[in-house]
DNA sequence: TTATGCAGATGACAATTGTCATAACTATCT
DNA sequence: AGATAGTTATGACAATTGTCATCTGCATAA
């Protein structure tokens, strides 16, 4: 019997995939998180044989996730499931050294057998993502990344620079480099390309 | 027998729910659509009883559907699932007369039951919905909303000007106006508001 | 007819933004 | 020690943005 876990907050997409689960013979959803702090802890304390994350959820994302199941040396087994192909999120999901990355665009019948797949020991990724994805790296670094974001959330240059204890000039430095590496031409462009790829 | 149409993008839901509702021994899975043109002619083919309808999706979009139903006088049942709770996207399906509008947030159990109860003339709202929404009404007018989804896409007054053939200072002041309306100190949190709120 | 209101335009002003050249200070590598 | 690279800062400049008061037509209602 395969024990598992899903973790996703919109809830008929949960709800409805524990049950198509659970008619499996050989799967048996033993837990459910709506965010990924309940993820974790629930991982923790029922060790299932493999956990569905969903990327994009309240508190911790399932990247965050699988990220810290790997620090703890969990043997839970991850399969991402996301409505994102964003480069970005695929290629942290590598790092993380997850087992599977599936999209919500797949079909329904392929989930369970994949589930099996990665009890094998396979790799299991959406053919959408095999090929040309590795080449789109993330051009932002860390402080460019974070500015940029603090300016997706509407905050001012000046706002930025208090909160970050930088100087003005420095933070419109590093929104002007950031801008330059997305080819964009003012903040409102570049924050729509960067989010488009996942790279905020 | 209930035949339903299910209309949604997300092939994983798409297929888990029909899966769902196929087990009901009541209702039956006639049609499934992956974007509003397809649905639209499904449902004028097959005449479903109820059809169960994703608001962002390619094409046309659920509304959009809704609304032609509406207007050609179908007499399929309309029930929007959706994951937004947005003001703008419920007054439009209310005025559309939509006999549902439910959040994918909601409990899985349910849909089921709350297609048995549109199909005996019942209107069925999300909780979330039926308290504190009608008073957000969308301050922006026509003007105010292109001109402002066009600086969301990063166009430029001087850019936008020129598209709409007007001034590039009545872009400015229709913008200004937008962000006085909406609260906002600079057109990155307009726009942040605006979306948010179903109100591009 | 006057009044009222709407869509659009203009001009002026300050603040913010985007760009660039340049420099100081680290840390690291050779 | 010298070369190199990364991070932060400055100053200067032009362009864009946000705000306001004011003005023109134009339609429509009193």
């Amino acid at each position: 019997m395969i024990r598992i876990l899903i973790a996703e907050d919109q809830r008929m997409l949960r709800g409805a995939l524990a049950l198509l689960l659970d008619l499996e013979d050989d799967i048996e959803v033993v837990g459910q998180a709506c965010d990924g702090e309940e993820a974790l802890s629930l991982i923790t304390s029922l060790q299932p044989d493999v956990c569905l994350l969903d990327i994009e959820m309240p508190v911790k994302t399932g990247l965050d996730v699988a990220e810290q199941l790997i620090e703890r040396g969990s043997t839970t087994r991850v399969i991402i499931l996301t409505t994102f192909a964003r480069t970005g999120y695929f290629e942290r999901a590598v790092k993380a050294n997850v087992q599977g990355y599936l999209l919500k665009d797949g079909p329904t019948e392929q989930l369970a057998e994949s589930i099996r797949r990665v009890m094998k020991g396979h790799r299991e990724i959406s053919p959408e993502l095999i090929f040309g994805t590795i080449k789109e790296e993330n051009p932002l670094n860390a402080r460019e990344r974070e500015i940029l974001s603090l300016s997706a959330q509407g905050k001012t240059a000046n706002e930025i620079s208090a909160m970050l204890h930088l100087s003005y000039g420095t933070v419109r430095n590093y929104i002007s480099e950031a801008l330059n590496k997305l080819d964009a031409k003012n903040r409102i462009e570049g924050i729509r390309v960067a989010e488009q790829k996942g790279w905020l």
